[in-house]
DNA sequence: GCGTTCCTATGAACTGTTTCACAGCCGGAA
DNA sequence: TTCCGGCTGTGAAACAGTTCATAGGAACGC
């Protein structure tokens, strides 16, 4: 193991089956990029020529509508990669990347990650089984959106970060992430206010805890519970 | 070109790149496999051992929710492929498809799938495209359950099945599929009865015209104000 | 310090959509 | 033929969630 990219980028999943060799040759194409935090690493619409792999820090995945409302689609954390999709079928970003806290990434062009592709299957079926995460994420949102109402959306959201980003203690955990109402709305498709109510109700009974950017789960089960609609 | 089969394989846009010895190994290890009109080929939740390449009719992509309310996603036709998520990542069927019409399909077994992405990049790398394609639909999907009223959406899912299923005649556009209004529903996340009267109101202002089994488009532009919410 | 700006908080009015209830129609089965 | 099940048609009532309006608090810049 060379410097320290290589080292990070050993670490990252999808690349997890590269030969030595391959990984420096990787990490010698790949340059570090650092963002602060809020701001924009792709915005939809834009020409793509970059793939991105996180390697520290929070980031959102979210589209916009035509009057500027977003619709949230993801967090990622670090190993997580984007920006796949518009390099993959050449047409414009699919969706808007913002950092949530300060990041840092490793920056892949477009023609050494097609190259890349074509010259290592492993890392093409991997990429692949990434997608189709992707997929089924997605059509679960689409789904949960069909059946579920909007807090059922918001306990089911909050679990997911829960486990995807949160931290246990005990029978609690903790969400440290500075999402405001506004974002969680985005990300469940509800008002701020809608959001504001439910998790004001959830706190008086108990169910959560919530200060400035962090958020306590008390009650897993009976968010679980709401989550299903029962 | 041998025999039949190889010959549709050659025509579906994924296996186009493909040299003739491996399109013919390729085809001796896929089986073809008939379907009546209204039957289900895959399930969510069972297991997954195969992958579908469409060679003839249509079908649509859809998944239950607990009380057994669909939510459709999709309406395939000859040429596309599907079932590879599941094969992907190893985990039960993330979606149900169900023949519209009569179908003819090609059948690969999940081992022979991965063999043949593992030996051949260009096949790999072309699937990529194909998911990405997906998770762009999707992405917009999930965008206009935001976004868009009822109207909006069904005016979009309209124009959608126009442009992917339609036969144009003149300023018209037919759509031969036998939807029901509830299956319609099912597409944009509607009852049926809003589905019902949507299609009545313009009916009467004459932007639609609806048989059994057939759909006309009398009056794109108009849809298409609609679909933007204007 | 002070002002500005963004976020949270909260209730009242409004509205798009669903739910419910019922009727009619068509096609297939017997 | 008649009966039955599934699809379409339609309106009234109910409701979930949004919109609007308004207030207070925390953070940031100067």
């Amino acid at each position: 193991m060379a410097d320290a990219l290589t080292e990070s980028l050993s670490r990252v999943w999808i690349f997890g089956g590269l030969a030595e060799d391959e990984l420096a040759r990787l990490s010698d194409l790949a340059r570090i990029k650092a963002y602060k935090a809020r701001e924009t690493i792709v915005e939809k619409g834009d020409e793509a020529n970059e793939f991105f792999v996180l390697l520290r820090g929070r980031a959102k995945v979210s589209t916009q509508g035509s009057d500027g409302a977003d619709a949230a689609i993801n967090v990622m954390g670090p190993g997580e990669v984007f920006g796949e999709v518009a390099i993959l079928d050449g047409r414009p970003r699919s969706a808007t990347v913002t950092t949530l806290e300060e990041c840092e990434l490793a920056v892949v062009d477009k023609r050494a990650f097609h190259d890349l592709l074509a010259s290592s299957p492993p890392i093409a079926v991997k990429l692949l089984a990434v997608l189709a995460g992707r997929i089924r994420d997605l059509t679960t949102r689409l789904e949960d959106r069909a059946f579920l109402d909007v807090p059922a959306r918001l306990a089911k959201q909050l679990l997911w970060l829960a486990t995807n980003h949160g931290t246990e203690s005990g029978s609690r955990v903790r969400i440290e992430l500075k999402l405001s109402q506004q974002e969680f709305g985005d990300f469940i498709g509800a008002t701020r206010e809608s959001v504001n109510k439910h998790l004001r109700d959830w706190t008086r009974s108990d169910l959560i805890k919530h200060e400035r950017d962090c958020l306590e789960i008390l009650d897993l089960d009976a968010l679980r519970a709401i989550a299903e609609n029962r």
